[in-house]
RNA sequence: GGCAGGAUAGCUCAGCGGUAGAGCAGCGGACUCAUAAGCCGUUGGUCGCGGGUUCAAAUCCCGCUCCUGCUACCA
């Protein structure tokens, strides 16, 4: 990937980049890991990309299928759709809350999806990358379903750890059959699970080793984050292993053959196909049937992958598999997957409590505060914590007292003491006044650069620096002594700051969108920020400057301990 | 077991071949426009341990210790 690092105005025919962010599974609400590992980059990405003129389409959707959807619904004696509509509608609000931009973020549970589906399967099965066979799997008799590896436990053959799981021990680390484990259970009912043959569908990954293996080595994913690609080149190495891609349920996708009836093909299949049905949905219903083949057939398109560490094998070796079974679709340029927050130190589990539920936080605190601090230590190449402290130090130190406090008081020294509008400069700026557009122009650059190699920490960090320079500028300038004294000089000084504020506005905007928005029109902007493209949007003098409000409340530090406790760690 | 990342100032982390850095905390100072915010200065580290390569290593190589995570038949 080429970074964009040059100051472009918006132009919209600008490249096409599809944001494609992994499928919450809806059994739950969303947590902070959610946010900090895939919605937030990807949002901070596209918004990004829209500023640069890029026609950026940015999709999602609820992955309502699986087994944990299932169960959750028994467990509360009600429909696996009542879970996933309710579920559904929690993520449609949080992202609406966080400010996350979908353009579509729909379900696995369209007919659209359904029909996506079933084609590519179809087409699949034709080319022969698909195939039947018998399966031998376990099955509990109480519960009355075939259970996942993971949903069994027993001894370990291999250490006699009894505890284990069925697809892996805990204890001694291998990787195990299910049907090998002694004395298995099934954690669902604690029934003996018995043997039972089924018959299903298997993804021929054997047969794209060295197809997937060469897609990988060119020259262009060099750059892929490392823990990426050394475990894509690790499985490929090792060698791929045909799964079964159906199940023995009837919550799913429904096989387009007679004699399925009871079998539906399982979510790590169809979820990821949702990438091209959430587009295809889109082109559809925003009156443009083929606009879908902009992202997919067209090879100058950008499709770039956000999801969680844990989902790496689905993107960078069976979903990449399967749309060279399909043929003419584009693979993904980039899958910058994400490592983990842990919350204060403990992972982010939901048993065992130690996390920052999403909705929860939008009842107490702004967005915006989070979006920074989740930035802040986003877990880009290694796995981050995050603690209520540094939430708080981040939003009083860095958002109130660095930015929001540069706004505030370069805007009201100005009102109060330019008849409340933005004074007027010299033709010929100080050497000091231009090296701070200097750099903030230059921010553009470097910043923008790291927006688009998705190094969300440094960017961040290289914007806030900036506002730091302006309080700088500020302190060695005076203006609200000046102004007593030489009006001029206060004047250029000001007419500087506001200007170096306007662009540190768009500079931020892709982290902070709501607070960039506020400040955007106490400058007199009009419109949204960023309209007129990624670049500093001059503010005139004689520019007449509304009545200002904080843009940040600080937090007292009683916050971190009212929030700890109810992590309930 | 395999793979990845980490181990650097009290805390959180950046640097990744060329005289140890930032923010916060601590200490001192000048200022007072501002949500008592901002600015300047300063204390503080034999860069996990042991070898090696090099004129030069936190930075490259080998070995070791500890921590985190991933390991497709859960999403």
């Amino acid at each position: 990937m080429s970074p964009n690092t040059s100051v472009s105005p918006p132009n919209a025919s600008g490249q096409a980049i599809l944001v494609a962010v992994g499928w919450p599974y809806a059994n739950n609400h969303l947590h902070a890991g959610h946010l900090a590992g895939a919605y937030l980059p990807a949002d901070i990405f596209a918004r990004y990309q829209r500023m640069r003129g890029n026609r950026v389409l940015m999709v999602s959707g609820s992955d309502s299928h699986g087994t944990p959807v299932t169960v959750r619904a028994e467990q509360e004696g009600t429909t696996p759709e009542d879970v996933f509509q309710r579920y559904h509608q929690s993520f449609l609000d949080t992202f609406k809350g966080f400010g996350i931009s979908f353009d579509l973020f729909t379900s696995t549970d369209t007919a659209n999806h359904i029909e996506v589906t079933q084609q590519l399967f179809l087409q699949m099965l034709e080319q022969g990358d698909l195939y039947e066979a018998d399966q031998e799997l376990l099955f509990d008799s109480i519960a009355g379903r075939f259970l996942p590896d993971r949903y069994v436990e027993g001894i370990c053959p291999k250490c006699s750890f009894d505890g284990a799981r069925g697809d892996q021990c805990d204890n001694c680390g291998s990787t195990l059959d299910a049907l090998d484990l002694i004395n298995p259970r099934s954690k669902l009912s604690d029934a003996t699970p018995e043997r039972r043959k089924s018959r299903h569908f298997f993804l021929r990954l054997t047969a794209f080793t060295e197809r997937l293996m060469k897609w990988i080595e060119q020259p262009e994913h060099r750059d892929w984050r490392p823990h990426v690609r050394n475990f894509t080149l690790g499985m490929l190495r090792e060698g791929l292993i045909d799964r079964s891609i159906t199940r023995d349920i009837t919550w799913g996708v429904p096989i387009p053959l007679e004699g399925y009836e009871s079998k539906r093909i399982y979510v790590w299949f169809e979820a990821v196909i949702g990438y091209l049905s959430a587009t295809k949905e889109w082109a559809a219903t925003s009156g443009n049937p083929d606009g879908w083949k902009a992202w997919w057939t067209d090879p100058a398109a950008r499709t770039v992958y956000f999801i969680g560490k844990d989902n790496v094998p689905f993107h960078t070796v069976i979903w990449p598999a399967m749309l060279m079974s399909a043929g003419g679709l584009n693979l993904p340029s980039d899958v910058p997957a994400n490592q983990y927050v842990t919350m204060s130190g403990s992972k982010a589990s939901k048993s065992r409590g130690g996390v920052v539920w999403l909705p929860d936080y939008l009842e107490r605190y702004d967005p915006d505060p989070f979006r920074y601090a989740l930035t802040a230590s986003m877990p880009e190449t290694n796995d981050t914590d995050f603690t209520w402290a540094d939430y708080v130090r981040r939003n009083n130190d860095e958002l109130v007292a660095r930015w929001g406090n540069l706004v505030n008081r370069v805007l009201t020294i100005t009102r109060r003491n330019f008849d409340g509008r933005v004074p007027r400069a010299p033709s010929t700026l100080s050497p000091e006044s231009q090296a701070l557009l200097d750099r903030v122009d230059g921010a553009f650059d470097t910043v923008g650069g790291d927006y688009d190699r998705v190094q969300m920490r440094r960017a961040l960090a290289g914007a806030i620096e900036v506002a730091g320079a302006a309080n700088q500028y500020l302190d060695a300038r005076a203006p609200w002594q000046a102004v007593k004294t030489d009006r001029d000089h206060a004047a250029e000084t000001l007419y500087v700051a506001i200007n170096a504020i306007s662009g540190l506005i768009t500079i931020l905007n892709p982290v902070l969108p709501f607070t960039t928005q506020k400040a955007w029109e106490y400058l007199g902007h009009e419109g949204k920020v960023g309209i007129a493209g990624w670049r500093r949007t001059p503010v005139l003098a004689g520019t007449v400057l509304p009545e200002p409000g904080p843009l940040y409340r600080k937090l007292d530090d009683s916050v971190v301990a009212e929030e700890e406790a109810r992590l309930g760690l």
